[in-house]
DNA sequence: GATGAATGAGCATTCATTCAT
DNA sequence: TATGAATGAATGCTCATTCAT
C-alpha cells in the first residue's frame, strides 16, 4: 500500500517518509494512549519518535495528521487481516466463526489503538472523518460479505445489523475493559459473543441445537 | 435527587444553582455536540447559556466540571429510567423486552449527550473518570437485575455480557447513526436487537418462534 | 482622633464606620500577613472580617483603602505611643535610652503590621504613598525632637542620621527576625543598639571618651 | 558563574540563555521600579526586553521565575564586590572602613534592584525565599569574617549586631532616598556611618575611649 | 534533511467592583 | 444597612507552527 496521498510531506525520499511516519505513528499511539490526543503536545510526540519538532514538521502539515496516520494504520491493518480471512473462507459456518474470533483476536491486540481511534476522530477535520467512516464502512462491508458466505436466509437489513454488532462487539472488548476483561478472557469473549451471535441469527443448521444444552 | 456535591459552587442559593447549571448543560450539549469539549472554550459555553464568564465560574470551578455535570446529568436520566423499569417489572419476557426496548428509546432521545460523553470521558480527571465508570457499573447492574428477574437458566457470566451487549447496543444507536439510521427506524432497531437478544440466550419459552417465521 | 477623610465611606453613622473597619483592619492585617496585599482577595478580608463583600465595599471604595487604612492604623499607634515619650520626657540621657527602648518594643508588638507596611506600600496611589512617607518623616521629626532634647552637640545632620537608624532598627527587628532572633530577645537587642547608638554618636557623659576630636 | 539550575528552560544553548535573560532581568528592573512585580505584566518584561510572550516563557517558567532572576543577579553582583573586598583585606581597620564604604557605594548603584529584591520577596515561593534569605546570610557571614579580621574584642553576638547593622544601613540608603538623599550624598551618608559604627563598636585604637567598662 | 529558537494567537481563570433586592 | 449574584477586563501561560541556519 502506498502511503495515502492525504497527507502531504516536504520529503522527496518516499522511503524515509514511511520510515519517520511509523515512528511518529508509534509514538503518537503510545503517548495518545497515556494522555490523548489534546493532551499531548507535538514536542512530545517529536521527541518520543526521536527526532526535533523541526523534523516532525517535515512529515506532517498539522498536528491532526499525525492522529490520522495513526487512523489511517489502525485500519490499513484491520482491513489487511479480514481480507485475509475473506479470501481465504469458502463459506462455511465454522469459517464465519473461525472469522469473528480472528476479528476478535485482533482487536486484543489493537485494543489501545482503536480505543484512541474512537475517541479521538471527533478532533479530525470533516474530510478526514468522512475518510475514517469511509474506511469503517469498507469493514462493515467486509463482515457483510463474510455472513454473505457463510449464512443464508437472512435478509440485508439483518447481515447489516449482524455485521455492526460484530464489528462494535470487537471493538467494545477495549473500551470495556475495565468491566469485561475482569470476567473474561478474549477467548472466552470470543466464544461467548459468537455463539450469541449465531444463536441470535437462528444460524445453527441442524434441527434442535437450541436446546439447553447447546451453550457452551 | 440534589445535585452532587462533586462540584463545588460559590453561589449558596441551592436552587439558583441548579437552575444555572441546568442552562450550563443545555448549552454545553449543544456546543460539546458541534465542536467537541476541547474546541468549546468556556465563554462560548457562558455565552450560550445566556450569562457571562464570570458568571460561569461562579458555578464551577474548572472547565472540566462542565463534562462532568454533563456525564453526571446523562447517568442520573438514565438511573432514572431504568428504576422505573426494573421497579414495575414483574419478571415476564414481555417485561424484559420492553425494557430494553425503553432504554434504546432513552438512547434515541439522548444520542447526543451519550456519544458526547463516551468521547470525552478521557478528558476528565481520574477521579471524575471513575466516578463515571462507577455509574456505568452501576447501570450494568441494573441491566443484570432486570435479566435475573426476567429470565431462568442463564449463568452469571452469560448475564453479565448480555448486560454489556444491552447497554453497548444501545450507546451504539447514537454512535452509529451515520450508518445504522439509514437502514433502521429505532423501533425497527429496538425490535432485531430484541429478538436476536433473546433468540441468541435462548430465551424463547416455547415452541415454535424461533422458526424461520419468527424473523422480524 | 477622627479616622481620616482619606477613605470615604457611604455609611453615615461615624461610629459603625469605625467598628467595621477596625474588624477590617484586624482581618486584614492577619490575612496580609499570610498571603501578602495581592494574593488577598477582597472576599477573604471581608469573610475574615465577618461580614460580607457587598458590606465591605460599603465602608471603602477600593482594595487600596484597606491597606491605606491599616497603614493608618500602624502609623496612629506608633505616633501615640512616641508622643507619651515625647511629652514626658525631660531631656535626660537616660530618658533618650528610656525612648527608644520604648520604641523597639513596640515594634516587638508590631513586627507583623510593620513588616505588612513596608512592603506593601508599592501598592498604594501615589497620593496615599505621599501620605506614608509624610507619616514617617513625622516620626522621624519626632526622634529629632528626642535627641535634640536629650542631647548636646550634635549637627543637624548627625541628629537625622541618629533619627532614621534608630527608627530603621526598630523596624529591622521585625524584617530580620529569621535571623536576629535567633541571637537576641528583644530586650538584649534593645540594649545593645543603644549602647552602640550612644557610643557611636560620642554621647556617653562621663570620661573621657567623648573627646570631641574623636569623630573623624 | 554559571547561571544556576534553579530556574529550568527549555532552550539549550547555554550562552543564548544567559544573554536572554539578563535581557530579562534588565527589562524587569526597570519595570518593576516603576509599578512593582504585581502591576507588571509578562508581556509588558518581554516587550521591554525586545522579544515576545513565547520567548520569555522559553526561558523561564513561571512569572515567578523573572523575580527570582533578579534576586539572584542582585546578590551574585554584591557577593562579588564582597569577596573582592575580604580576600583582599588583610586586616588593619582602614580596610574595613574601605570595605563598607564600598559596600555602600555598590548599594547605591544597586538602589532600584536592592528595593524591589525587599519589597518583592514575599511574592516568591517559601523555596525560593528560603534561598533567597540564604543568600543574605551568607552576606552577613562576609560581613562577620571582616569584622572578625579587622577587628578585635568584640564578642560573636556584637559582630553579628554589627554585621547586620552595617548591611541594612546599605539598603536603608535605597529604601530611604526620598529622606536621607536630601541631606546626605553617598560619600557623606558612608562616612558619618562608618564614623557612628566604629565609634559605637569602640573600635577607635588610639587613646583611653575603649576602655572596657564602657560597654553595657 | 535536520534543527531548535522565535512567534503570537488563543484560552482558562481570577477577582475587584457594582447594584438590585 | 446588609447581602451576594453578576459582571468582564485583565493576565498568566501554552503550544502549534514557521523559518533561518
Amino acid at each position: 500500500m502506498t502511503r495515502p496521498r492525504h497527507v502531504p510531506s516536504s520529503i522527496k525520499d518516499e522511503q524515509l517518509v514511511t520510515i519517520r511516519r511509523n515512528q511518529m505513528i508509534k509514538a503518537a499511539v503510545k503517548l495518545f494512549k497515556e494522555k490523548g490526543f489534546h493532551k499531548t503536545t507535538t514536542r512530545e510526540v517529536a521527541k518520543e519518535a526521536g527526532f526535533s519538532i523541526g523534523t516532525l514538521y517535515e512529515y506532517i502539515r498539522k498536528k491532526e495528521d499525525i492522529l490520522f496516520l495513526v487512523c489511517d494504520y489502525i485500519y490499513e491493518r484491520v482491513m489487511e487481516r479480514l481480507h485475509v480471512m475473506i479470501d481465504t473462507e469458502s463459506g462455511s459456518q465454522e469459517e464465519l466463526v473461525r472469522g469473528v474470533t480472528s476479528y476478535f483476536q485482533l482487536m486484543d491486540d489493537m485494543q489501545d489503538e482503536v480505543v484512541i481511534m474512537y475517541q479521538e476522530v471527533k478532533s479530525l477535520s470533516r474530510q478526514a472523518q468522512e475518510y475514517v467512516l469511509q474506511k469503517e464502512g469498507a469493514m462493515i462491508a467486509l463482515f457483510e460479505q463474510l455472513l454473505e458466505k457463510c449464512t443464508t436466509g437472512l435478509r440485508k437489513e439483518e447481515i447489516h445489523l449482524l455485521a455492526n454488532n460484530i464489528t462494535v462487539q470487537g471493538q467494545m472488548w477495549g473500551f470495556r475493559r475495565w468491566m469485561l476483561q475482569k470476567t473474561f478472557t478474549i477467548d472466552s469473549y470470543a466464544k461467548l459473543q459468537t455463539q450469541y451471535l449465531l444463536q441470535g441469527a437462528n444460524l445453527f443448521h441442524e434441527g434442535g441445537q437450541s436446546s439447553g444444552t447447546v451453550r457452551i
